[in-house]
RNA sequence: GCGGGUGUAGCUCAGUUGGUUAGAGCACCGGUUUGUGGUACCGGGGGUCGCGGGUUCAAGUCUCGUCACUCGCCCCA
């Protein structure tokens, strides 16, 4: 137990049954988001710091305090990447696919930041999102939260979540209307939190949820970023909401919700849980239409969103659904090879088959038990003379001899 | 980064006001059955009590530090 090697703080090792919810949860991501017209992309885990150090906003914390930065060993500074967007607006304009507009990606794995770990929070955690660029009508805010929707439905937790919906307005707008939230919270320095404080000079826009009961109070007169949208926006946000409503999408219009990062203007969304203590959003994402340009490329808008499969996990109550599998136990030296030749037959077939590596017959029929096997199939020196095999079935005890010819057809059968 | 809680076998946990060889259940391995598992019975392995200091004749038990987990703040997926 001492000096045992562990994991760093806030990694985990992903063992089979979270494997398992992993891929499942991936797996159901790629279908539905492929009935959307998304397709698979991955990028790099990491990319040169600029790419998120200029677009998700220099005062962001995460950018701030939370990435994994170094010097690679031709000095070239490197992250981790924290987050999806980027590195997929990167790509897009590394490889020149603004020609193939409008462009549908579905993405997953790993991200990196250095936060205090909690439930749901950790240094390694995995997401899983898609993007969809090159699409200025709401049809796409419409089509993108949707298929959230559908994925937190199919993963059973859409009852524990609530869609929280929200309009940035365009950045300019923005702009003006923090100006005037310092102005008025200027006012009120000796009341606000430390906290807020803080943020009132690096993200002031985080103050308005502030759970803090002074900050509150204060921000209850303060002015609303919604009084800033120019009718542009506030159309859309109209539009937007049209869509949902149309096909049916409950959601809450919720004026305080802000991100975390820079890039977002007109409608963010975030699905949110109160069932993760301190950690409640599951699936978050927004419109991010300047932001190609901002890192060098085109005019073109995009929008999407992430999910932490992690939490995820922790909301769904999945079951892994074993295949029915079949254990293969040789009686003696003289089956070995028959019993390989068959495992490899039947695995070609593709049923799942095992093979106990050593041991007595008592030992190989207790691993197959271990193993969960459905059936096993038994061939020792008697049954090489008489040109048979057992099938033992180990839920009911019951054996059969079965011919060795028809042993493969046979387990098709039993298997269905 | 700040504050609270926890840390004893692979897992879930006992461990009395500090007292000498640290326990249970489950899991694991073996045997009863050397060609028949899942039940039963018997036996076995496995812990320097997260780690490191301190107090004490004596520390799993008290204390400090540290690491990890956890809860809240923060942040966010």
């Amino acid at each position: 137990m001492n000096n045992k090697l562990q994991a760093v703080r806030g990694t985990h090792d992903h063992l089979h049954d979270l494997m398992y919810n992993y891929n499942y949860i991936i797996n159901k991501v790629s279908t539905i988001s492929s009935n959307y017209g998304f397709k698979p992309m991955a990028t790099p885990i990491f990319e040169f710091s600029k790419v998120f150090k200029k677009t998700l906003g220099e005062s962001s914390d995460i950018v701030t305090k939370e990435m994994y930065t170094f010097l690679d060993k031709g000095e070239e500074e490197i992250t981790l990447r924290p987050e999806g967007t980027a590195g997929i607006v990167r790509a897009i304009i590394s490889n020149g696919l603004i020609q193939e507009m409008p462009f549908k990606a579905f993405y997953h794995g790993p991200m990196f930041r250095y936060e205090r770990p909690q439930k749901g929070r950790l240094r390694q955690f995995h997401q899983v999102g898609i993007e969809l660029l090159g699409v200025e009508k709401e049809q796409a805010d419409v089509e993108v939260i949707a298929c959230a929707n559908q994925v937190l439905k199919e993963l059973n937790i859409n009852k524990s979540s609530k869609l929280h919906i929200n309009s940035l307005g365009n950045i300019h707008d923005r702009k003006i209307y923090i100006e005037d939230l310092v102005k008025y919270l200027n006012n009120y320095k000796n009341k606000l939190s430390k906290d807020s404080l803080i943020r009132l000079d690096k993200n002031p826009l985080r103050i308005l949820d502030s759970k803090s009961d002074d900050d509150i109070t204060i921000i209850k007169n303060a002015p609303k970023l919604r009084d800033y949208l120019d009718s542009s926006s506030k159309d859309s946000l109209e539009r937007v909401l049209e869509g949902l409503d149309n096909l049916n999408i409950k959601y809450i219009i919720n004026d305080k919700l802000v991100r975390g990062l820079d890039y977002y203007n007109n409608t963010t969304f975030e699905f949110i849980t109160d069932k993760l203590g301190a950690q409640s959003a599951i699936i978050a994402g927004g419109r991010y239409d300047k932001l190609m340009k901002q890192m060098g490329g085109p005019d073109i808008p995009g929008i999407g969103w992430a999910a932490g499969i992690e939490r995820l996990i922790l909301l769904s109550s999945i079951k892994e659904i074993k295949k029915k599998h079949i254990a293969i136990i040789p009686v003696g030296e003289e089956s070995n090879n028959i019993c390989i030749n068959l495992a490899q037959e039947l695995r070609n077939k593709n049923i799942p088959t095992d093979m106990a590596y050593s041991g007595n017959l008592k030992k190989r029929l207790k691993n197959a038990n271990k193993l969960s096997s459905n059936f096993a199939i038994i061939i020792g020196t008697d049954e090489i003379n008489n040109n048979n095999v057992i099938v033992r079935n180990l839920e009911t005890g019951e054996q059969e001899f079965i011919n060795f010819a028809d042993i493969v057809k046979h387990i098709e059968r039993i298997l269905l």
